[in-house]
DNA sequence: GGAGGCCACCCAAACGATTGGGTAAGGAGT
DNA sequence: ACTCCTTACCCAATCGTTTGGGTGGCCTCC
């Protein structure tokens, strides 16, 4: 009669260290140390015995106990603003298999991009005894960077990036930029940014790089015409019916610092009659699978997700064994496709709202 | 000097009742019992020296030390195919708030919908000691149910159903029927359906509803126009491109079993000249936060992703407990948009291809 | 043939929390 | 005055691993 529900009980040191008649700390140290006998631990042929038994019985060390002794756990947490949010999956899928890859676990929350909800988060991922955090949803401006540190708590940045801070991101202001050039090639002269959150670093620079860039060009981006908004369809929808509402044309360029806020907007325009591709071009960010498969297919700019999420890892560890590491901004490249590919010259200028 | 990178010595039970002068397990069990004073373990007095010695000094307890000794870890395991499916990561939301509700913690991994990644990611879940798992990719056919089970692993089934054992998902069967009164109603004869993965129940539910309902209602449904597909716009896409490469007239109406194929199937009609939602109506699946704000927004059927993950959390729980718990299956609803608006009888009927 | 050096092990103390069983002091009951 | 009960604690084993430090026996070397 077992626990009802629960039950293997699993083999531990003791179990194999009985059965071949020797101590456990032999059995220990022969597992333990997988490719030479550790320092003469045991001879090959006990070495042998004890792999061959703990294989046979299905051995897997206890990670409690093995974390309790050590001080160690072999878990990393991640916090993200919100896993439906696919770019941070997709990150999130680099991070685990970069982390499956050396051994470690993961932790996954969702954060919702509120402060309070980080730091429970993170207290959350402390208490479990994680050995370092990856952070994805870092506010400029929050103090949880400084308060981590002060607590001597091992953690990288992923996604956005703060100064002083290591952090491994698309290189957000190169990709602005690209999308200057790009508009600017094409003959646009009126644009509006769709720039996503103020306290992400990713939108900011995002825009950064555009503004920048169009200025060295010898363009110019009146300051109404950049629009703050959320990062998914219906911020990039909100953010379209406001810039068709301004006063003033409608520009002949749009660039969302997003792909989902990119769709959003082109739902607005289509509801105001542009064709986009043709009356207004539309430019997004991260070329999510879904860029190159809407009925009118999303210029982008492509960032490695996967990439981010893996390089954080390996990023973290080297913390974790008291480095020093430097930030990482990962290249971006621009992906043209048939929402941006008719001239901004021959685009209406005047399109009659309402 | 203190070892680099890592920090902060946690504070434990025994610095707590030396700093009383009391003993260890007095301490224990003080803050082991929130609400009474354990079974007498210590005067009312203590007990509140002991919270509040325990508050200032922020004690957690160590969960590796509690784990080994109680032989339960608090931690569950959550396995999606993947979690940049917006529908899976959606369902982990749910998830992830519930069994903090209940102090829970997740961890979850992607087995991209592989056979032996499932396994391997089971292995490594259980290797970790959680105290069960929630399966949100199980394969019909596979046996890795039967396998858990023996094994007497707690474990209920998430997204997917698998007759037999415990599940909470949509009601797909009800959502496939929703789908065809519709398109019945709007006047449509011709129908094809984007079945999903053949593996998924699913994308297997929805379309058996669907035939079982259009049946009743005098439909039929060639064998020819259910395509079997990926759950993602590439494989709409794909799908669409198959459909209207089929000898035949091109149907009227299209049900895919998932918002994103149905994305992509919108693109490869528009691609073939067709208007959605006028020359030819799609229905998608799940509702989510893309269909309504698409350019041509989606009719789809909402299913409660969020109430799916959090009852699977309650259920696992139950089966934690030794409980029997039974499948629960969560009523959908359809959601009426653009791509579907139009009556089935004013559609093209003949659509020259190519 | 004695010193020294492996080799192949063993011993035991941690790590932090839980928990079944004490036990001493004080009061109540008879 | 004796027993019996509470009350308010303490004791010690235990969970499974790790790891610094032994310790015999055998071999080698000069």
């Amino acid at each position: 009669m077992k626990a009802p529900g629960r039950g293997r009980a699993a083999v531990t040191l003791k179990d194999l260290a009985a059965e071949l008649g020797i101590h456990v700390s032999t059995v220990s140290r022969v597992l333990h140390s997988e490719t030479d006998v550790a320092r003469g631990a045991a001879s090959t042929e006990t070495a042998q015995r004890v792999r061959e038994l703990a294989k046979s019985r299905g051995y897997s060390p206890d990670p409690h106990a093995t974390s309790l002794r050590t001080r160690r756990t072999r878990a990393i947490g991640v916090i993200v603003p919100r896993l439906s949010d696919l770019v941070l999956a997709t990150m999130y899928e680099g991070v685990e298999e970069a982390a499956a890859e050396s051994n470690h676990s993961t932790f996954v929350m969702n954060s919702h991009d509120d402060l309070d909800e980080q730091r429970r988060k993170a207290e959350i991922m402390l208490a479990r005894r994680v050995d370092g955090l990856i952070l994805g949803d870092v506010h400029a401006g929050s103090n949880l960077v400084d308060d981590l540190t002060a607590r001597h708590v091992p953690f990288v940045l992923m996604n956005r990036r703060y100064p002083g801070f290591p952090s491994s991101t698309c290189d957000d202001t190169a990709g602005g930029r690209l999308v200057a050039d790009h508009l600017w090639d094409l003959g646009h002269r009126s644009v509006a940014i769709l720039a996503g959150e103020p306290y992400a670093s990713t939108g900011v620079d995002r825009t950064a790089g555009f503004v920048e860039r169009w200025h060295e060009l010898g363009g110019e981006v009146p300051g109404d015409r950049i629009l703050y908004c959320r990062f998914d369809t219906e911020g990039g929808r909100k953010a379209g019916d406001e810039l068709l509402a301004l006063k003033g044309d409608v520009p002949t360029a749009v660039f969302a610092v997003n792909d989902f806020a990119a769709i959003g907007a082109m739902g607005a325009f289509r509801a105001a009659g542009l064709v986009v591709g043709q009356d207004i071009a539309v430019v997004g960010f991260n070329d999510t699978s879904l860029a190159a498969q809407l009925p009118i297919p999303l210029t982008s700019v492509r960032s490695p997700m996967v990439e981010i999420g893996r390089t954080a890892v390996g990023m973290l560890r080297r913390v974790m064994n008291g480095e020093d590491v430097a930030s990482v901004r990962h290249a971006p490249e621009l992906v043209v496709r048939e929402s941006s590919e008719s001239a901004g010259v021959s685009a209406r200028r005047h399109v009659p709202t309402g």
